[in-house]
DNA sequence: AATAAATATATATTATAAGATATCAGAAAA
DNA sequence: TTTTCTGATATCTTATAATATATATTTATT
């Protein structure tokens, strides 16, 4: 790369991880070839501008062209009062749905109950949790996860294994929520008045 | 334009006009043809990405990945905090060079020392003052006549012009600067710690 | 009104992105 | 181990940007 553009193909690339996209995710929703963007991510293409707005688009990003001098105080800005990205929300209602199919069969079956109740109650968590978006690679594994086992046939220890990784998966939720309290960049360090 | 970076071709049609180039000018400092700027800045070219690294590098700006959220934060960071853009470094440059050429055959001439002395008080205005980007092109414009007035031959009348061209052009410059202190933009609307 | 400057178009050639599609290698999961 | 997922490459065609250059059109300036 000799026009120094790495920090947008970084940024967009760091931004895709973000969201727990991979390459063909975001393809699918930019409308760009999965090749394309990889060129463009290892900076072997010099793509067109209309290119590049499809894929910040489709990261929720906007190009904003700022005076050299007051870049400091945009990047500022941005790392400090973004909201701690959340989670996708296509990832989050795939994620639902896979787990109500799961509790709709794991219902039919009637078995194990308690089991029943916990991830029940583990739905109810979901819609209130902020999905940090450090844990979306987990969070994806275990959607998933989700998604294998509703469609092959319930057994015991398929289920003991879907509690484990959800509690693995809550235990490290849990933990995010609680450090991101003490996390000094969660509060901005700027006022608008 | 269906890519919708319309904003991206204003703002740089914007920033030259600041800078009082023209396309011509800019074409040189970026190296893209005329041609081409006027058909991005005309929305009719889906421009790559190093051709618009290059114009943005032409005229002090950068491009910045801005989540979607912070997006009016930091536009209002860029038109409050900009500091007045001052003029173009090699448009003052120029002017000033103009302003001692014309100077040194007045002193030559030795006639009308009045009018000498004035003139010889604005150039050491012109160190002091920062010229609002608003008045660029009154200033490009006073500097081109400046230019032509040095090749041709001096005569009274032209004298008088130059002086009332000046007088016009200070005044301007300090009712700007004037303004600016009233003006409630100029002073930022946050502040970092 | 005439001239000049700035901007918009036009043309022709070359280079390369776009796009569709396939494949390969490596990592992760089963 | 076998399968699946992910990212990197390759190939081919088509579309279009880049570039140089010239010219027309619009806008200032004298």
């Amino acid at each position: 790369m000799n026009y120094e553009s790495h920090h947008l193909s970084a940024a967009i690339k760091k931004a895709r991880a973000n969201l727990g996209l991979s390459q063909r995710d975001l393809s699918e929703r930019s409308g760009l070839p999965q090749a394309q963007i990889s060129k463009f991510e290892n900076g072997t293409v010099d793509i067109r501008l209309s290119s590049l707005v499809a894929l910040f688009r489709a990261l929720g990003l906007e190009l904003e062209l700022v005076p050299r001098q007051v870049v400091p105080a945009v990047q500022s800005i941005v790392k400090n009062i973004t909201p701690r990205s959340t989670i996708d929300v296509k990832l989050l209602a795939r994620a639902k749905m896979a787990l109500n199919c799961v509790l709709q069969q794991l219902a039919r079956l009637n078995q194990s109950p308690g089991k029943l109740e916990y991830l029940k109650e583990y739905s109810h968590f979901l819609e209130r949790t902020q999905i940090s978006a450090i844990h979306t690679k987990s969070f994806k594994r275990w959607t998933k996860f989700l998604e294998r086992l509703k469609t092959d046939s319930f057994d015991n220890k398929k289920i003991e294994l879907l509690i484990k990784r959800t509690e693995e998966l809550r235990n490290q939720l849990e933990q995010a929520s609680d450090s991101s309290i003490q996390d000094p960049f969660s509060r901005p360090a700027y006022s608008l008045d």
